[in-house]
DNA sequence: TCAATAGTGTCTCTAAGACACTATGAA
DNA sequence: TTCATAGTGTCTTAGAGACACTATTGA
């Protein structure tokens, strides 16, 4: 049984929502060159769990070490890949973007909508793997702070609404959003403000390794469209 | 690499939750003769999907159709099977009481408390999943209609909350209960009334094939202990 | 001065939680 | 008649959604 990993890693760049592809070496069997997800084998002489060899393949084939990281599905099916049998552990990962660009020369940041859209097309399943992740992140997005991950350390309430509005697709009340998002209590205010063309911003700080925390209601969004 | 599927199958019975185990044959290599969660290998011959594997174990090692399988996680790692690497894609699976007695002989119903409370103990990480799947169950119960499929066809709706209940750990507040779940527009009245001790209860139906219905508040329970 | 941006005040609405109440029928 | 059980009425509460408002500052 091919037996593999498969990562979703994203970003946000340019108020859109970018996965990291990687290039199939040139001598694979199959699809070779193409641009793919990040994935690769369990190495079971040096890996002591699926969690470490998660890593060690976004290290190694990447070069990016993500601040989240989670087992979304496995798929295992007769048809996914052309020589056989074929299973994967899927993996959402997330980095924020001051951290996403030093990456090996094989890889690239591709919007998703390039993919949703078919103007790139993946080999294998992989678009459908793709569609899975987002999917559990935007779920996900409505109930907890997990897009935090996605933002910087040291961040403005407008710039993570601006963040959920990109992974949820829609406009948030940003009298809702900010009232949710601090009673959280995952945001310490730093005191500093930052001055852009407007009002100066509030700069909150959040603890790299603060937990995922869960609200006990849905976000619906805003019907009509404005977010301010 | 080891590679195999287990179930984490439940139903109620005498208001306790109630797990399904299975006894590993007496010539296995390890824990012969142990009663463990059903599980077994994907046949790469005859098996289309993990889906489909995951069905057939259940079907021939037990002999029952569950009305509900979900993947949970997928668990990999060096330790968790004495003879090295190991991987199984883990399921939690309802089913009905009234269909759950027909077993194959080498299998038994047991309250998962048992396990919990480590009066009965399991082998591998076994009550590590267990406690897995509960947890899935339990979280989804917060927000779904999913114990519903631990409920008969046609049921009362105090029958159900107590289900929840079970499920969840705590009391219900019946007013809120009754309006979410009937809200969810999954239950049709029978127009069918039954005596019982008290006043008579209203039966009502689900589709065999009704979706999970989602809410969009979390139910959190009652803080005293008065479920009516 | 004006436009863009950050942030607050406050009203409505919905559903959960709290709790008391009525209705029914077996013991 | 009593009591267990099913089911309803209605108030409170918390938080999302709606929308208008003020405050600050660069262009």
């Amino acid at each position: 049984m091919i037996s593999t990993i498969d990562a979703v890693l994203l970003r946000i760049l340019d108020n859109q929502l970018q996965v990291l592809l990687w290039q199939r070496p040139a001598e694979s069997e199959v699809f070779a060159s193409h641009w793919a997800l990040p994935g690769g084998w369990v190495y079971e002489d040096t890996d002591q769990t699926l969690e470490e060899a998660t890593c060690r393949i976004l290290e190694n084939k990447v070069g990016l070490t993500p601040d989240y990281i989670e087992q979304v599905v496995t798929v295992g099916n007769n048809h996914r890949d052309p020589r056989g049998w074929s299973t994967t552990v899927l993996h959402l990962a997330l980095i924020r973007t001051s951290i996403s660009s030093i990456t090996h020369s094989d890889t690239q940041w591709v919007n998703v909508e390039n993919v949703l859209e078919r103007r790139l097309l993946l080999p294998f399943d992989h678009a459908l793997l793709l569609e899975t992740a987002l999917e559990r992140l935007s779920t996900k997005a409505r109930y907890s702070t997990l897009p935090l991950y996605l933002a910087e350390h040291e961040l403005k309430l407008p710039e993570l609404q601006r963040i959920y509005e990109i992974v949820l697709g829609n406009p948030l009340h940003k009298r809702a959003f900010r009232e949710r998002i601090l009673s959280a209590n995952v945001l310490t205010d730093t005191g500093v403000r930052i001055q852009g063309r407007g009002s100066p911003a509030t700069i909150y700080r959040y603890a790299p390794s603060c937990p995922v925390m869960l609200f006990d209601r849905m976000m619906q969004g805003a019907q009509t469209d404005l977010s301010d």
